[in-house]
RNA sequence: GGUCCCUUCGUCUAUCGGUUAGGACAGCUGGUUUUCAUCCUGCAAAGGGGGGUUCGAUUCCCCCAGGGACCGCCA
């Protein structure tokens, strides 16, 4: 058996879908799993859709989530001469044949088969007749000659056998009347050019793989094997489209979650190792297997996400989620002066303990990184005269303090609690307002020490 | 409409015919933390329906229902 090689075959149409990056995941990660090679096509024969900034973009996403594929990408568009040259091959051995149908004639085939509700399947016309009678006001497109009689059975290493009936695949086009290959062909092609020995992608081109089949044969080429994996639903179990609200890979990474999360995720979803949970990039190569992918679609859980990111935000080393929330914040928000970023890193065990995601963390470091406190939020309401006392009264006596910590902060809070015969809650909520802006937030001793006397004092004298 | 695929807690899933049907997320209790969150207890929560096969079916077979994919001179 020769090595194992797998490719993921985006058309660079649009941003990468977060289900075409499950299927890239899957094909890269069995290819490690079994020490082959992982290949990237850009499908490019779509000139009216397909971009170069698409084709970056969608490198950039791979990359991001770890996936780097081997060798240059193959670039479809350039290889058309091949196709070309295959479809010729295949009319010359009687494999295919020219239809001189006219697209109006077409339409009329399929709109009697619409009235009478039958499905539509190309009445092979052409397929016996002489080019002799042929019109010749017609540019012809080429068929491939389709079975007819019998069955077809697909092997997949994941639906297991699927059989069909062959009178139900039409004799479909392989060359356009403008003389370029379609997609049955030219990634058939490709797939034997590049020598890929397993076609992981998803069930929607199960019926595909039936056409495909067949030219393989007609070439006398050898059969990859095929593993067609269950498509990815919304949350109400519909198709995912680009319309759904998180979809792309950017959608994600801008409300702050990290890529490993998101790439552990995508391995659990439709796919299992026994009750194991997290699986480390190593891991998820180590174990990765076909026979783990079920059969059924999944849906995509928006909370089951933010956990998994809030599992990374706890349990990664501090100074890796340091820089990567440096950088996120330079991607969305905004660069970080230097001052404030040594604070952050010094604060950030108590700043990541309320984060789902890399956003909230910056929320949470607000306080740090902006000087001026917006007294206009909604939150500041809550700062009633009273409390403007309890803020005044802590200012003074912290004064005294030389080393602001827990022990030495206890009891000054304790002692207004005691006196203004509240808890600690009428005293800890319009400190953290003052601090801060906001009623959430990290814990107040956390806040006050992070900040610092002179800090804190400043922005407490400020409300009163 | 035709062809093919799927169906276990709300969600992702485990189960190689015999299990109190397990885990995780979400949900809800209780506790720690003198707010919130974290953390820790605990609770609740599932085999679509109907037939077979079998001593025994979530597991094997058939039918039905529901859901999905495909049915382009798009990929």
């Amino acid at each position: 058996m020769s090595k194992v090689a797998t490719r993921f075959a985006p058309s660079p149409t649009g941003a990468l879908h977060i289900g075409g990056v499950r299927t890239a995941l899957f094909n890269w990660l069995y290819s490690k799993n079994q020490k082959g090679t992982f290949h990237l096509r850009i499908e490019d024969t779509d000139i009216e859709r397909s971009k170069d900034e698409y084709k970056f973009q969608i490198i950039k996403s791979l990359k991001w989530i770890g996936i780097e594929h081997d060798g240059d990408e193959y670039i479809q568009s350039k290889k058309i001469n091949d196709h070309v040259n295959i479809v010729n091959e295949l009319l010359k051995n009687n494999h295919a044949y020219k239809c001189y149908c006219s697209s109006e004639e077409i339409e009329e085939q399929k709109k009697r088969a619409r009235q009478k509700k039958l499905p539509y399947i190309y009445n092979r016309k052409w397929r016996d007749l002489t080019e002799a009678v042929a019109p010749k006001n017609i540019k012809p497109v080429i068929r491939f000659k389709s079975k007819i009689d019998g069955t077809s059975i697909l092997k997949d290493l994941v639906q297991g056998d699927v059989e069909i009936e062959n009178s139900t695949i039409e004799d479909f086009i392989i060359l356009r009347n403008d003389g370029t290959p379609t997609y049955n062909l030219s990634a058939t092609v490709d797939d034997h050019q590049m020598s890929m020995t397993h076609i992981i992608r998803g069930d929607d081109h199960k019926i595909n793989t039936f056409k495909q089949i067949q030219i393989y044969i007609a070439m006398k080429w050898d059969l990859p094997q095929f593993a067609h994996i269950p498509l990815i639903h919304t949350i109400e179990g519909k198709k995912l489209s680009k319309r759904d609200n998180a979809s792309t890979l950017d959608d994600y990474s801008k409300i702050g979650i990290m890529p490993d999360a998101l790439r552990n995720y995508l391995l659990r979803l439709g796919w299992s190792y026994e009750d194991k949970e997290i699986f480390t990039l190593e891991e998820s190569i180590k174990y990765f297997n076909l026979k783990g992918i079920g059969k059924s679609p999944s849906k995509l859980d928006m909370s089951r996400i933010l956990s998994m990111n809030e599992h990374y935000i706890k349990t990664i080393d501090e100074n890796d989620l340091y820089q990567q929330l440096l950088k996120y914040c330079e991607l969305f928000k905004h660069k970080i002066e230097n001052t404030k970023r040594e604070k952050i890193k010094s604060s950030l065990t108590f700043l990541k303990n309320k984060a789902k995601t890399l956003e909230d963390i910056h929320n949470n470091s607000k306080y740090i990184i902006f000087d001026e406190i917006d007294q206009n939020q909604e939150d500041f309401k809550l700062i009633d005269s009273n409390a403007k006392k309890i803020i005044s009264d802590f200012s003074k006596e912290i004064s005294a303090i030389k080393d602001l910590n827990r022990v030495t902060l206890e009891p000054v809070i304790n002692n207004l609690i005691e006196s203004y015969k509240t808890n600690f809650k009428g005293v800890g909520q319009p400190l953290r307002i003052a601090l801060t802006g906001s009623k959430f937030g990290p814990g107040i001793y956390d806040i006050i020490i992070s900040l610092g006397k002179d800090e804190t004092q400043k922005r407490l004298n400020k409300i009163v």
